[in-house]
DNA sequence: AATCTTCATCGTAATATTGCTATGTAAATA
DNA sequence: TATTTACATAGCAATATTACGATGAAGATT
């Protein structure tokens, strides 16, 4: 035990499992605020942003685009790492999805 | 090591990551899904609607819980939990920020 | 070519998560 | 009161995550 039963799941809770989990994490929350801050970056950079080692960092941002919210292309020395603008609308909507259903549905019990 | 330094991010990083955190798991998804199609449930439902044992999804749900994403209260011999809409308008708004900010920025280098 | 810079990967230890069975609790029912 | 019903908790094993230092890879610089 202690892995997921990821079979039994639709392909969309599975999937907004994982963009979520990616965001589980502070650090990865940081990243993707700075990201969003200077709109490209590279890893030195956010190692500077974060109270973590470089190593770490690089593993945050591993996760972050195996997970598809963000991109990452090499760039001679560097690598530019941006958002993935379809996982965060993907984010967006689900919750918004949720919120419009919330207030259309006001027979609530608790 | 293993955990997670949270002191060294700001408070919204750290709300946002418990949230999505908590949405990081398929089944927990899923529970949320049902509670959104159902709107109030008890615990018994969900058993029947995932592919976990009893305590396994009481865990999810405490968890669940626990961030602040649902509400429980306690009815006579059920318990019914339901969505805590505060919770979700946080990560909806904070999505839709990002989107926002997104859209306002088209120099993308990537 | 030797070195520096920038980032990734390896190996690791500590801790957290996932899921189960067994058991506990407390209200409802027989 | 004994039993059933509905859920929580305890305790465990398997696996995943978090974080680090050490090291590797590859383009840039001297």
């Amino acid at each position: 035990m202690g892995a997921t039963k990821t079979d039994h799941y639709t392909e969309k809770q599975n999937g907004i499992a994982i963009l979520a989990k990616a965001l589980g994490h502070p650090a990865r929350v940081a990243i993707v605020d700075y990201l969003l801050k200077v709109d490209a970056c590279i890893c030195g950079d956010i190692v500077n942003e974060l109270p973590l080692a470089q190593p770490t960092v690089s593993q945050h941002l591993k996760e972050l685009k195996n997970a598809g919210l963000i991109k990452g292309d090499i760039d001679g020395n560097t690598i530019c790492y941006c958002i993935d603008e379809k996982a965060i609308g993907q984010l967006q909507s689900y919750f918004a999805g949720i919120c419009t259903k919330l207030t259309n549905k006001r027979n609530n019990c608790c």
